[in-house]
RNA sequence: CGGGGCGUAGCGCAGCCUGGUAGCGCACCAGUUUUGGGAACUGGGGGUCGCUGGUUCAAGUCCAGUCGCCCCGACCA
């Protein structure tokens, strides 16, 4: 991509609504845009981020054998009766009627929608266990949308759905996803932590969170002294102390929640009357985990995790463009030749680049890389003149080397190398 | 929904107290000079001051209502 072509309004100054640092910066960096309380665009800069964090997902969700399906945005509010959860859900459900008078609501969660797809299609224990996903946007009618992405009323997550016959079986798939979350989140360049949690309105007997850690987070972390479990603060207001050791000495830290897993057992298979028939011809209820990705969010949660007063900090595997190639002065011919060639010959080794050509000064080129920070800068300018090497600049460490014309791709692939 | 704050150009703000027909910085457009950390000069374009009603000769400014947005709380992936 050539930023002269690029849509990416970046500011000077933050919108006044925007508090916390990741709103302000996605804000200014020019990645998405408000359009109501708690509804926001992505631009393209903000997408690819979404994209890349999404690739992980599939990537790592299909490695656990897991499968991806689409299932509507809206659901009829007969799934929901039958579940017994259209009475008990609170005005967070969006609902509404069709032309014809027919009850809807928009999807906040996909429980009730993925049990009717999995009793209208399997009938034998021989097709479990089975995990089902899909990634699309939910809607929630939050109380008080906050923070930006953070806390939207429309937003992305992944959310999957495995069945069992039984719980032993449900149990490997449950420690598999959580397997699984630690290996997107590691990858997406994010120090996640895997807490003890309360399993709210979804409903079911276990669960865990996965929170990405940041001072800005909306919950509280404790973790016990005596053994390190890490546990959200409800579980361990309700006992006092730590469930596995009995200590009640707890060290607080905050954390964004991205994932959340549970199993739900037969919760809605059982009200949706979802079953198998096992090895002995018995109708069998089947047994049901559910495990849900904020992909928005993590989003918003790499931007609080990695920031400084310039700007963004993106690791490389969730970066818009892994390099940005800077050309101080485009009236330098030779400046804007070599540019415009290592852009062709990094484009062709796959590598994520973007070209900045804007015919704008040199700081304002430099201010804008640090902003919407891609991981690694190659800057084109008066050293290239003099010496004709180009600058090769980390924008997490801000280290900076100068590299010479031949030899700066194989740097940049070493150094991309090892990063991985 | 309770408490607090804010709506004036794309973004940040002043003007409101004390009414007289809208301004600053950045951004944008044209030209000239610039080109390593948000350049300079000159000349431009852009606003029914959130909306509705009221008071007044006259309302961005005063009054009433209303809508929207943000923060704290309750609630929540």
């Amino acid at each position: 991509m050539k930023f002269s072509q690029l849509l990416c309004p970046t500011l000077k100054d933050s919108p006044r609504e925007a508090e916390i640092v990741s709103h302000q910066l996605m804000l200014r960096a020019g990645l998405s845009q408000k359009v109501a309380s708690g509804l926001y665009s992505y631009l393209p800069m903000g997408l690819r981020v979404i994209k890349k964090i999404e690739a992980i997902v599939r990537e790592e969700l299909d490695a656990a054998n897991c499968q991806e399906v689409a299932l509507p945005l809206i659901t009829p509010a007969s799934l929901w009766q039958e579940s017994g959860r259209w009475a008990k859900y609170g005005p967070e459900l969006l609902r509404f009627k069709d032309r014809h008078d027919n009850e809807f609501c928009y999807g906040p969660t996909f429980e009730e929608a993925i049990t009717d797809m999995f009793r209208q299609s399997v009938q034998s224990y021989k097709a479990l266990p089975v995990t089902l996903y899909q990634i699309q946007n939910k809607f929630r009618d939050e109380i008080r949308p906050r923070f930006g992405l953070m806390r939207s009323r429309e937003f992305i997550m992944k959310d999957a759905y495995s069945f069992h016959l039984t719980e032993d079986c449900l149990d490997i798939t449950y420690k598999a996803m959580e397997a699984a979350y630690h290996r997107i989140f590691k990858r997406c360049g994010l120090d996640a932590v895997c807490v003890q949690a309360d399993s709210g309105a979804i409903g079911g007997d276990v669960s865990a969170e996965f929170m990405i850690r940041a001072d800005t987070g909306e919950d509280e972390v404790l973790i016990c002294q005596g053994c390190q479990l890490t546990a959200n603060k409800e579980v361990i207001e309700k006992t006092n102390h730590c469930p596995k050791c009995n200590s009640t000495e707890f060290k607080s830290v905050r954390g964004i929640e991205v994932g959340h897993i549970f199993k739900l057992g037969t919760l809605y298979s059982s009200a949706l009357k979802a079953s198998v028939l096992s090895d002995l011809g018995k109708p069998t209820i089947v047994q049901m985990g559910c495990y849900g990705i904020g992909v928005s969010r993590t989003m918003a949660a790499a931007i609080e995790q990695h920031h400084d007063e310039k700007g963004i900090k993106w690791p490389i595997a969730i970066a818009p463009y892994t390099v940005t190639i800077i050309v101080t002065n485009m009236r330098d011919e030779a400046m804007v030749e070599t540019g415009l060639a290592l852009y062709e010959t990094l484009k062709h080794q796959k590598i994520d680049v973007i070209l900045d050509d804007r015919s704008v000064s040199a700081g304002v080129k430099f201010k804008d890389a640090e902003l919407i920070g891609f991981p690694i800068q190659l800057v084109i300018g008066k050293q290239f003149s003099e010496t004709g090497t180009i600058e090769y600049k980390e924008r997490d460490t801000q280290d900076t080397i100068n590299v010479s014309k031949d030899a700066i791709v194989g740097h940049l692939k070493t150094k991309l190398e090892t990063s991985n």
